[in-house]
DNA sequence: ACTTAAAGTGCATCATAATACACTTTTATT
DNA sequence: AATAAAAGTGTATTATGATGCACTTTAAGT
């Protein structure tokens, strides 16, 4: 995922949960001018802070690989 | 994944790889000292620099359901 | 045990993420 | 179109991430 994935992915799972941003930020805890900022494409978040926002949302970090190989 | 899973996991992919920090430094544009600080699970990375790291390891950064629901 | 490469740490600097406050713009809703 | 709520922006401050350099510690190999 790019940078831009992750902002949309974000957004998209606060709308379906019909959560304001500012209601985010306060049980997050995270600033709500760094979720804003972060939201509207500007920002480079800290790990931790992606943490707190995507788990109030019920999302999850993760690494996965990258081109997985196909299955035969 | 909590913050040290992330961690964890970034190294043993580093080390599956036998890349040296340095190594892995230089391929992803990330200074040594930071590598060195967001393995030895101090600092705390920015989105950014997660990401150019796993790239380089063939991993990417992603968002997942947490608790998916059961299959029936 | 010696040697050496890799990993980790202390310190200092610069850039920028996180934050608050006040204000503007956009988007719904009536 | 008027209103209200939500989202976005400008500016300033504080905290801390990113970085380099020099040094220490640890791990591997011979």
């Amino acid at each position: 995922m790019h940078f831009e994935e992750v902002v949309k992915q974000i957004k998209e799972r606060r709308e379906t949960l019909q959560v304001t941003q500012e209601t985010l930020a306060q049980l997050s805890g995270v600033g709500l001018r760094t979720l804003k900022q972060f939201e509207s494409g500007k920002g480079n978040p800290t790990l931790q802070t992606l943490q707190k926002i995507a788990d109030v949302l019920g999302l999850e970090v993760s690494l996965k690989l990258k081109n997985p190989p196909v299955k035969r």
